[in-house]
DNA sequence: CCTTTTTCGTAACGTATGATACGTTTTTTA
DNA sequence: TAAAAAACGTATCATACGTTACGAAAAAGG
């Protein structure tokens, strides 16, 4: 059973007539992107003609060329998620343990490769005004996220406030919101509605929303004006918010250091009155 | 100087109208494939019309949509061609937020690699015996760790309850405690004496605590019936809990797929319920 | 060496794709 | 608030693409 569309190939390659073997070598030794090009492209570059080449996929088993070329994308995009297993791959009875771990760091590791550093800078200026008032909300799974955020934020900076309690009570809370406020919300799938309608009415109020979500972008990225996507794809029930959790952290982090200077003088303060 | 198109277009997101600024969220969110795939695709997935692509990729300074699939594909190829320099990438000036993302990497898998497969089974057999309650709770900021737990476990099985609100609280749910039943406490520095002294009352009942701690374990270990040690340290003003979210995950992962058959029927049961 | 079978390319076809013009809606500016 | 500008989507078009039929060429078998 061949595992890899370049695994099914060598194991067929005798078999093939000599242009479909022609093909099948230049696939081979371009894999995969020439198959993601044109089957005219494909043709040229193997020095056949199309047909050939149309042959030589259904060769392969496949229906047409599409369907060939959907192989090849799925393939490179499981490749392109996990690049650090596939060097130390096959440990092969790793426990399943191990190999969500491994699944959670790549999709960490996989999340910060496309966010920018401008883009945290972006969302870190927004949010350290400390005159508009930051909003955090979050899904069934991903409040607590939003909690924790506002736990650390909460302590240095003022006006700081999480949603918390009965989706009704979110929509009496609009009215305190001003334009220039920024609302930082959770959101994985399954998309919750009353999110998404929350969402609404605040934009709509031209509250500024920072949106946490995964890479299938929540439906409120229609109404936000920062966007970060974070992975979530493990071999287990449910999806894995750990890299929003990381988001969550960096943007602590990184918010902490911008309003450094004016935050130590309240930290000081604030661990006075607890030791009193 | 943009050097890949996904910085080019960091760069120049801000300066983009509403529906593009979605289509360069999405072609980030799934970089780069989705951009391999047709106009059609593409605008599906982003949730705006055709032309709206098109304009964005003109935007972006390609003449045509095939040119932007070539850039896409080169990039793809030498990003192929170099595995192993692409995890080297991004090299010497490095900003904070990747060295604390890697800190962050480096403290879960330092975790995982002192946690034995056994350990966790164990905690998964304490915590799959369903006539027994679980007690989840945490300090200031692994609080919202414990909600996230309870949120899963709610679901997969019956008696489960977070222990929120005021610390005099807990005490009183102690009277509710059986020499059964299971606390998980999750805490980290500076450990807080509310915390132990409710650990120390609850030991004494003779209630199994696991603990989820940092790497220079809680006091709360000595009355701890398992414990769970995850790294913090990170360049930051803060320690970071991304290793006990790991964890946390970890445990509900494992948890769900031990009750997997029990559990199947309660959460239809749920979503009846939820659709009704 | 001739016949049969397989393989391959030319050419033509229909569809799906990228591109564009235009009207509507939204946002911005005065 | 009204006018101007920008942005967006619908509908349409031209073409490039995958696909197929058919005949020529090559290979295999007797």
């Amino acid at each position: 059973m061949a595992t890899s569309i370049a695994e099914l190939i060598a194991d067929r390659m005798d078999a093939m007539p000599t242009g479909e073997k022609r093909a099948a070598q230049t696939l081979i030794a371009n894999y995969p992107l020439i198959g993601l090009k044109t089957v005219a492209d494909f043709s040229h570059q193997a020095g056949v003609s199309s047909p050939t080449i149309l042959r030589f996929v259904a060769r392969l088993g496949f229906h047409n060329y599409a369907e060939f070329q959907s192989a090849l994308q799925d393939e490179l995009a499981a490749q392109l998620q996990s690049p650090l297993t596939r060097t130390a791959q096959t440990p092969p009875s790793r426990g399943r343990t191990a190999q969500t771990v491994d699944a959670t760091l790549e999709n960490i590791h996989g999340t910060f490769q496309h966010v920018s550093d401008r883009q945290i800078r972006d969302i870190v200026t927004l949010l350290s005004n400390r005159r508009c008032g930051i909003h955090l909300v979050g899904g069934r799974f991903t409040d607590p996220i939003a909690r924790y955020m506002a736990a650390h934020l909460t302590i240095i900076r003022p006006n700081v406030s999480h949603l918390t309690g009965q989706e009704s009570n979110w929509r009496d809370r609009l009215i305190d919101m001003g334009k220039r406020d920024v609302l930082v919300i959770f959101d994985i799938r399954r998309y919750q509605d009353s999110l998404l309608h929350f969402a609404e009415l605040a934009a709509k109020r031209g509250i500024h929303i920072v949106l946490v979500t995964d890479q299938w972008l929540s439906p409120i990225a229609r109404f936000s004006r920062h966007v970060i996507a974070g992975r979530t794809a493990v071999p287990s029930a449910w999806d894995s918010s750990a890299a929003l959790f990381v988001i969550a952290e960096i943007l602590i982090g990184e918010l902490t250091r911008a309003l450094e200077t004016e935050s130590q003088g309240r930290i000081r303060e604030m661990e006075a009155l607890r030791g009193g």
